[in-house]
DNA sequence: ATAGTTACTTGCAAAACACAAGTAACTATT
DNA sequence: AATAGTTACTTGTGTTTTGCAAGTAACTAT
């Protein structure tokens, strides 16, 4: 058995019913769509935090997908989603533990695609930490410093 | 400009057109689904390589998806289709570089997955590599030995 | 009181997917 | 040489998901 991770930490698998028990089969399920790691994107670099603010950010999610993912996502305990302090309509989402978990995931993906794929793009200054000092850049995103801070 | 890495060797994005510049938005355009990561996987860790190997993997991907995902990762250059030595029908699927390069995102994938979801496995001999000899794990994969040689 | 914002929901067309069945080329069996 | 089986697909059909535009109720700013 190599189930030496406590069980009773983890989320379910939140689909109906899992398709094999093989946890990449898994993971894909929760994560493994055009959309779903890009709002996590948002929430692991920048200051983006709130329902407007994914729509806006120019990859042209439509709102219902963004309804769809977020809800998804606050299921399976990746996000939460807490009443914005002043504005009485807003909501403000963060990436718990477990969303920050993904942080290995999401470099190691942004690396290969920017090394693989042509004329693509990383901001510079996310670029040379995670080349140089991926160790600092996980500890600003632990204590959940944005790196980027948009004018939003 | 962090375009460090020469243009000339990468991919087209393959999308007719890519909704953005963002390395992540195109690495998830190409291997952002449910099913092109369980190809690698089984391409990466097993000595699965040819058409019918995927179709039984268990995972019960159909037909037709299959044929359009291999086409896609062919036309990515992510892996290779070569004529099988004896059987005159059958096909070798095998990784490129840029494919065996998916190899840091395929394993954080796994171990996110595995950490994350309940009641989700993962193959124990492979287990014990990723964590305790990845770089050896490494190895292995980019000489293109299969850890886990199935009876097909 | 009014206009604008915000986070959604709804409706509809298009695309992707799942499932079953079919097919042409090849292989193995007799 | 004939037949049966295998293999890698393709095709057809129904269902689900997605994309896009428009609408709406609650809230905020003027």
């Amino acid at each position: 058995m190599n189930n030496t991770v406590a069980n009773k930490t983890k989320i379910k698998s939140c689909r109906d019913e899992a398709r094999s028990t093989c946890a990449l089969a898994n993971g894909l399920d929760l994560v493994g769509d055009r959309w779903t790691l890009l709002i996590i994107r948002d929430l692991m670099f920048t200051n983006r935090n709130e329902f407007g603010h994914f729509v806006h950010s120019g990859e042209g999610i439509s709102t219902n997908i963004l309804t769809d993912r977020l809800e998804r996502l606050l299921q399976c305990e990746i996000i939460t989603k807490l009443p914005h302090p002043t504005h009485g309509k807003k909501n403000i989402y963060q990436l718990t533990d477990q969303g920050l978990a993904l942080f290995p995931v999401l470099i190691e993906l942004i690396l290969w695609s920017y090394n693989t794929i042509k004329d693509t793009f990383v901001p510079e200054s996310v670029y040379q930490m995670m080349i140089n000092d991926r160790e600092t850049l996980y500890q600003k995103i632990k204590t959940r410093q944005p790196l980027f801070v948009l004018d939003l």
